[in-house]
DNA sequence: CGTCTTTGACCTGCGC
DNA sequence: GCGCAGGTCAAAGACG
């Protein structure tokens, strides 16, 4: 399982509405084809809230060596962001706790998220983000900016980085209708800016729009070489580029600095980009 | 010295 | 209202 990671890298998304004890950990891995996965969920203790997170099931092999420090419960996996562990719980009916962390890239960064590793299966860490308050990625992304402080304690966490992708078309769309203005680092860096976005103007585009819609306007991929190294030619299909456009590259001119496991997600697009490659691949070779 | 993790206490939401 | 469970706070110590 766990040396299928680059596989594990695509994720698709359901809805998950339930919301039990039961199922707030695992029913994201159980409903969904192995490894990395994501789904929407609700907090169950918040749900009159209707706050959505995010949950990402991530191979614990990978994660592994980041930052175990005879933790044994689960260190986080990298995502490019800075996070703080401010708790850690035991979940009932789970042998694991559960650690809760919060987004330590910018000051007064509303982010946060929950890892656990998986009751079903122990090799995965299951990581819940929650954006309850729309934490600021995209122009910390596209601008590397001071937003993203990678000082050396913070690259600890940043052995891996769990690829995520949406599987929403109508999403696209809703995409191409509203761009995000990249090149508006002042006003995507107001935390004003957004949190002044009622839950309901986020959850049409997905209330997750920090999360998935980093580049809206572009069909890109950057694979880290973090995903790529150390991994055996059986996964090959991710040890590629995707081609970057014009105003991509430009875009990322002035990110000499991008860390390396800095992945940019285009919904919908990854694992069309892999069947294409697949295909391309099978045909040409 | 600043930032981190750890961990017990406290808070809050929810079901009964 | 009470108890349970999840989530957060904050002090203390560790680390680089």
């Amino acid at each position: 399982m766990g040396s299928r990671f680059i596989n594990n890298q695509f994720v698709s998304e359901v809805e998950d509405t339930e919301n039990s004890p039961e199922n707030s950990g695992d029913s994201p891995s159980t409903a969904m084809s192995n490894d990395t996965k994501m789904t929407f969920t609700s907090s169950p203790k918040r749900s009159r809230r209707a706050i959505q997170k995010r949950v990402v099931s991530v191979p614990i092999k990978d994660v592994e060596g980041s930052r175990f420090k005879g933790d044994h419960m689960s260190a986080p996996p990298s995502d490019s962001w800075a996070w703080r562990k401010y708790g850690q719980k035991p979940i009932k009916g789970s042998p694991y706790p559960r650690g809760y962390y919060r987004c330590s890239s910018s000051k007064g960064c509303p982010a946060r998220k929950q890892v656990e590793r998986s009751r079903q299966d122990p090799n995965m860490l299951l990581v819940t983000y929650s954006s309850e308050h729309n934490h600021p990625w995209p122009a910390s992304r596209n601008h590397h900016s001071h937003n993203h402080r990678h000082n050396a304690a913070t690259m600890r966490t940043e052995n891996t980085t769990p690829s995520v992708s949406e599987e929403e078309e109508e999403d696209q769309d809703q995409d191409q209708k509203e761009p995000i203005n990249v090149s508006n680092e002042s006003e995507l860096n107001s935390e004003d800016k957004f949190s002044s976005l009622d839950e309901g103007s986020l959850i049409n585009g997905s209330e997750f729009g920090w999360f998935t819609d980093f580049y809206p306007t572009s069909c890109t991929m950057l694979e880290s070489p973090i995903l790529t190294e150390d991994r055996d030619n059986t996964d090959s299909d991710m040890a590629m580029i995707f081609t970057m456009r014009e105003e991509d590259e430009s875009l990322f001119a002035d990110l000499d600095e991008l860390p390396e496991c800095s992945t940019v997600f285009r919904r919908g697009m990854v694992q069309r980009e892999v069947a294409h490659r697949r295909h391309s691949l099978a045909t040409t070779g």
